[in-house]
DNA sequence: ATAGGGTTAG
């Protein structure tokens, strides 16, 4: 039967009536639904439609097919309509997320049918209304199948229901059922471990899920994948990763879904390199990625900027086919835009087969973090275009790509058009977008006023925007306002306290600068440690700011200070107001030697035939005298360096920057 | 005819 369209052929044109034994076989592989109603035609031309198999095929087809109109019609036609075909039925819409549908049916089986629900009906329809997103309806078919005190639901409804309580977080039914479950006997049921895990673990309740797992106290697999899930999301990755390292050595038989959840867990905690060697051991355990692994492990090598392992899972997934799958297709146009290849990503885009939004938001987020402002408003344009309605996110990176080019009129248009034609309300990174374009480009009274009069409060990225633009455009008055905002908000932030103790200096207000030097003493300021990633013949290397810890730090050092040295000949002035100003002046240079971004670009100088380009992640902005010196290192070192800030990506060459310095 | 676990954008 591994050819129905063979034998759809041979049914059409035998030239005797086509055996009610054979009909049901191939409706059960027919591929489409007109092949379906074709097969119908036959049946009835040849009178064997009516024939109880051949019925209950064609309404089972139907149904596979969401042809709910064409599977009632045949299932009237049945003479005996039992259970099992109005389960279907029920089931089937309950599965669309019709509830009235569903509902419906069940009120006409038993008084136009005299037939009563079992407890497949019953599930099936909570089965059908969780999975179609109707939690609510769910629990509610669920409460009264109890209600109706003639069935008791059995694990396999209590499961369905538990995890659509989880997914609109309706904990307190969720306990209840818990509790009814202990009752009637169900709660060691596998399934019911895992679906009160599930739901736990998506109510926040962290601490019961360990519990439940624990008390289950057999290994089962689904169980322990949702458990990591759990802890994954409750941001407790030590745990998990603890205990999923408990189970290997354990022996417990972990699947695809384990290791997927377990890098799926590091990549949504922060932990990038966990997450790509866990990938790797993965497979050094003979557990071959799958169409959802590799969209979990992307973001990760995006993060990194490890182009060499994000090839090879693009290739993987060329070979497998999972360029098709949309999850897939929108993490690789993320991946590519993010390790600067934004024409690379485009390709991937242009092929997928479909797209959604995230695909659009991914390809346009990527020109705007190159600062391919056009580009990036000209493919919104083409989304509009393409009847694809824009999401929040859109507009995130839509205005940001105005913010990165200066665009003002364009920007403040789509911050109203986003409102008015769109329906979108500004939330706060749409607000911090808006200031941070007016105040870049000196509009900085335009800034406050949109700050004031913005309709909820502002957070810390809004006033530290505002206080940023000050020290571009040297507003004292202005910075104040902001700055004593901020040291409310985050006062452990020391970035604050630097930027207006700057602000200051550079108005030769000493007064003003000691005054913040008082205030940085105490309080406990919290920095941030700066962080960069450099892939270096397909291994990453992480480098921190102030730690020596890397095996070649010495050559690195010895690096830096020959190429201090060249730049200092030829005339290159450290921009030592941006280190913190508790430092001594003398040690100024040296904290500067070790912004994380310059060991980055001084190991791959030494690691790295030359010519070849660099490319840098880091986790903070890059600062003025980093973005100096990387123009300087192009230039010298003849070397094309690409540094990927929090903002957006800046590519050295020739001495010159690709963000023209408006950053 | 019905059941539980992993996925992309900012």
């Amino acid at each position: 039967m591994s050819h129905p369209h063979s034998l759809v052929h041979f049914l059409r044109h035998v030239s005797f009536p086509p055996d009610p034994h054979l009909l049901p076989t191939a409706l059960k592989s027919c591929p489409t639904l007109p092949l379906a109603r074709a097969l119908h035609a036959t049946a009835l031309a040849a009178g064997v439609a009516r024939d109880p198999f051949v019925a209950s095929s064609l309404l089972h087809t139907y149904l596979r097919f969401g042809a709910t109109v064409d599977a009632r019609a045949v299932f009237d036609g049945t003479p005996r309509r039992t259970v099992v075909g109005w389960s279907a039925l029920v089931a089937a819409h309950a599965a669309r997320g019709d509830a009235e549908g569903a509902w419906r049916l069940l009120g006409e089986m038993r008084r136009g049918g005299g037939v009563e629900p079992n407890v497949i009906t019953w599930n099936g329809l909570v089965s059908g209304l969780n999975r179609s997103g109707r939690a609510w309806d769910a629990a509610a078919a669920l409460a009264r199948m109890h209600g109706e005190g003639l069935l008791r639901p059995d694990a396999t409804g209590v499961s369905c229901a538990l995890s659509a309580l989880g997914d609109v977080g309706l904990v307190s039914v969720g306990e209840q059922l818990h509790g009814y479950a202990l009752k009637a006997g169900c709660s060691a049921d596998a399934c019911v471990v895992t679906a009160l895990i599930d739901m736990y673990g998506k109510c926040a309740r962290a601490g019961e899920i360990v519990r439940v797992f624990d008390e289950s106290g057999h290994m089962d697999v689904a169980s322990c994948n949702a458990l990591v899930a759990g802890l994954s999301r409750n941001a407790q990755v030590s745990e998990a990763l603890r205990l999923f390292r408990e189970f290997v050595g354990r022996g417990a038989e972990l699947n695809v879904v384990s290791w997927t959840s377990i890098v799926a867990c590091c990549v949504q905690n922060g932990k990038d390199l966990e997450a790509v060697e866990l990938f790797r051991e993965m497979q050094a355990q003979g557990i071959e990625p799958n169409s959802v692994t590799i969209p979990c492990v992307l973001p990760a090598f995006a993060n990194v900027a490890a182009l060499m392992h994000g090839r090879s899972a693009h290739c993987f997934s060329l070979r497998k086919g999972f360029l098709l799958d949309i999850y897939v297709g929108s993490a690789l146009v993320d991946m590519y835009a993010k390790c600067g290849r934004v024409r690379d990503a485009r390709t991937i885009f242009d092929a997928m087969p479909s797209r959604n939004v995230v695909s659009w938001n991914a390809m346009i987020g990527g020109y705007a973090m190159q600062g391919e402002a056009v580009t990036a408003v000209r493919l919104f344009h083409s989304m509009l275009m393409c009847k694809q309605k824009p999401d929040p996110v859109t507009f995130t990176c839509v205005l940001s790509a105005c913010t990165q080019a200066g665009l003002i009129e364009e920007g403040q248009c789509y911050f109203e058009e986003m409102q008015h034609e769109h329906g979108v309300s500004p939330r706060m990174e749409h607000y911090a977008c808006m200031v941070t374009l007016l105040g870049r480009a000196g509009k900085l009274d335009e800034a406050y006023d949109l700050i004031s009069d913005m309709p909820f409060e502002p957070d810390g990225c809004i006033w530290g925007s505002l206080l940023g633009s000050c020290r571009v455009h040297g507003n004292v008055d202005l910075a104040e306002v902001a700055a004593e905002k901020l040291f409310h908000l985050e006062p452990e932030n020391a970035g604050n306290y630097v930027l207006l103790s700057n602000i200051y200096a550079s108005k030769k207000m000493w007064d003003g600068v000691n005054r913040v030097r008082e205030m940085m003493k105490d309080v406990g300021l919290k920095k941030e440690k700066g962080c960069s990633w450099i892939e270096i013949k397909s291994k990453v290397h992480m480098l921190l700011a102030g730690d020596d810890s890397h095996p070649m730090m010495t050559a690195i050092i010895e690096k830096i200070k020959q190429l201090n040295i060249e730049m200092r000949r030829l005339g290159f002035v450290p921009r030592t107001d941006f280190v913190l100003h508790d430092v001594e002046e003398q040690e100024k240079d040296d904290i500067l030697a070790v912004h994380s971004e310059k060991l980055a670009v001084a190991l791959g100088l030494i690691s790295t035939s030359p010519g070849t380009n660099l490319r840098v992640i880091k986790n903070l902005r890059i600062c003025g005298d980093c973005h100096e010196a990387m123009k300087f290192i192009s230039c010298f070192e003849g070397r094309e360096i690409s540094v990927r800030d929090t903002n957006r990506f800046h590519h050295f060459r020739d001495g010159k920057c690709s963000c023209g310095d408006y950053w």
